[in-house]
DNA sequence: CCGCATCCTCCGAGATACTG
DNA sequence: CAGTATCTCGGAGGATGCGG
């Protein structure tokens, strides 16, 4: 029986598709189950991610209810970003799919660094 | 300590979200990973991915190694599409994708459908 | 039945610069 | 220190039509 796009989207794999597959999403997620971090600390972490860029991917998270973001007003400002308790329970996931990720560049020495397309 | 664009190409993890991030891949390789299907199978499955955007779907996954084409000439054509083994290895975690997906819309119950982006 | 080539649209991601 | 506002650009995803 066929899938259309209105069950798909009544479907939880559909949410969980759309909140992991940003580019950063899953690194980020990753790395506030060690701990919650500051803006800048997450920035430190990836040199190569811009500060607009890094606000829009954490600003999607919590919208998405996966992360849970506190303002201390104060100068100068202070925002921390934590996972949400959903967003936890990404953890073990996110784990094996980097296990998964190191199984498989064992045997695609090549493969997908060098994107075909 | 910070981890660079090119620390994170050697990371197995960057693969991993390569090639997870397709809008399709998730549910195609989890669809495959119950029975090796042909491509008007799949095609039935998911009325709403055109046969254009599909074959390029199933070329990339071929390109990374997750999916086998078994090509049959005869006519008419016949081609089948199956899981290779580093494939497999991705069921386990692609269920437990699908089962924080559900948890996931029970508590969110509207955020992730309307993408406030 | 299956795939390829072409063209188009749209959005994610980044660059840059300015505010409190 | 943290966030916002624009602009650009590339590529994913889709529509259509041809070819074997």
């Amino acid at each position: 029986m066929p899938y259309t796009n209105e069950m798909l989207e009544e479907c939880g794999f559909t949410s969980a598709q759309k909140i992991l597959s940003g580019k950063w999403s899953m690194l980020i997620i990753l790395f506030l189950s060690e701990k919650t971090m500051r803006f800048n600390e997450i920035q430190r972490l990836f040199p190569d991610i811009t500060h607009a860029t890094l606000t829009k991917q954490l600003r999607i998270l919590e919208e998405y209810g996966i992360i849970e973001r506190t303002v201390y007003s104060q100068i100068p400002p202070k925002v921390e970003y934590a996972l949400s308790d959903i967003g936890m329970q990404l953890k073990p996931i996110l784990d094996a799919v980097m296990l998964w990720g190191e199984e498989y560049k064992k045997h695609q020495p090549r493969s997908a660094s060098a994107s075909t397309r």
